[in-house]
DNA sequence: AAACCTCATCCGTAATATTGGGATAGGGTC
DNA sequence: GACCCTATCCCAATATTACGGATGAGGTTT
């Protein structure tokens, strides 16, 4: 139940620790669903929450109801400040939803999915569900897509792993690869409703100094709001903004560092 | 050098590990640094740091350049959002900000400290360097007393824990007890550029369902915009917004649960 | 251009820290 | 009041970790 790649030797007590943190963020909120849910013993699984806690890590009233703790919020925002990313995108994107009204998203790539690092809601339709810190799949979503354009060698793969569940017909998976062709050398993508059901969204790549792609935006809105002809609009639009964020990370133009 | 109180036996690894994590947070880039910073031997920290790196707690460049990882973001919004507190109080203090221009924060105690959850910037005055998932000293700032109010046996704790460095003299001390013991009353905190020079604000205590202060909220601008008669005026409109974002965690009057 | 230095990475064994079952204690429920 | 479930503590067997040294790569100085 646990697919935790290779538990590499010599770290063993470190890894069942993250496993019950991991565990905790799942919903574990007593020792023995924590138990359960990693396959650790209650002794020792009781010792490990005891330092979590101890350290904030974890937060519990006298050892039940256990939550993750204040220390992961510190050092969250900790990580979230090391990259430069967010702290310059965000005055850029607030003009765009002040400008357009919809969503606005800012995304990095994680371990194979979408982490979104930030989110502003815009004023009109239904709140989305998404927020910072939530993950979803790179090939089913417009910001996941605009962050693989630079790497067509993983297209198929994550198409497939995306859609390991309920395996699309044959022309789907054509058809999302041609239409990955024609975004990448539009450095944008569109969303049109693949991921969530009336939910629709324009995307672009965010690039560092050396022209690698390092984030994402999107704009989204529920269909009412997103005709065709609005993205079609919006296209040029996320594009510029995404490259007025890339130049303020050092981007100077096309060069793309592959060494 | 580390002010840890005291490992718990049978979990050396684990601690080892997050003390890892904590240099890292604390600008140690290297396998040398950590070591110096921990304490831990070449060979064991770059073990941890191996297994923190894979499972995405940091992130380096093979193997050099360490920085905190994704997965600390993750996990940090995660705990972010396992409190009501952030999300219901959101958009009250917007409201606040729309209405009197000045920066606005929201944070938690947490070990002893002020704990940052959310910051929305004010349109005017000089930018503060305060932000989300940043620490401060509980009795040195207004939202810090604010957190104190209902446990008047810290007080003096506090006081003297933030003064260490520089002792001051005792009045300042009676003065501080004092003052706390009217903000106790009225249930709002001022600070008057105690911790940061130039610094002015007012707090008010949030409290949840069973009248236990869980957080607190300020606004600060520097002195020119916050002259004494605003201050006075806004202490009514910052109790009165802490009070519902009370009321939206199910505070229902005056009871205060000691049990 | 070559030698030198520093740093990350890997390996093997000695020794240590960890494991997990069982016993204890504290709450809550029937 | 008895019972059941849970968290907490303890201890000996054991598997795990720690650490010094060897290897290799990268960069700098002579």
């Amino acid at each position: 139940m646990n697919g935790h790649a290779v538990p590499p030797p010599g770290t063993q007590t470190l890894a069942r620790g993250l496993d019950v943190l991991r565990a905790v963020a799942g919903g574990a909120t007593d020792l023995k669903a924590v138990c359960l849910e990693t396959g650790i013993g209650r002794s020792t699984a009781h010792r490990l929450l005891q330092l979590l806690d101890q350290r904030g890590y974890l937060r519990s009233s006298q050892g039940v109801d256990y939550s993750l703790g204040p220390t992961l919020i510190e050092l969250g925002f900790h990580a979230l400040y090391q990259s430069p990313v967010p702290t310059v995108a965000r005055p850029i994107l607030e003009q765009l939803v002040n400008k357009y009204h919809d969503t606005v998203h800012l995304a990095v790539e994680d371990g194979g999915k979408v982490l979104y690092v930030d989110k502003i809601s815009g004023s009109r339709g239904a709140e989305m569900r998404s927020r910072a810190g939530y993950r979803m799949p790179l090939s089913r979503t417009g910001i996941g897509k605009a962050l693989l354009l630079d790497e067509p060698e993983r297209w198929a793969e994550m198409f497939d792993e995306d859609h390991a569940e309920a395996v699309p017909a044959p022309e789907i998976r054509a058809k999302f690869l041609s239409r990955m062709r024609v975004y990448a050398q539009q450095g944008t993508t569109l969303d049109l409703e693949e991921n969530e059901p009336g939910i629709r969204c324009v995307a672009a790549s965010v690039r560092n100094g050396s022209g690698a792609i390092v984030a994402a935006i999107s704009i989204s809105a529920t269909n009412p709001y997103m005709p065709m002809d609005r993205m079609r609009a919006l296209v040029p639009v996320m594009h510029q903004t995404a490259l007025s964020i890339s130049k303020k990370l050092g981007y100077s133009g096309t060069l793309r560092d592959m060494s």
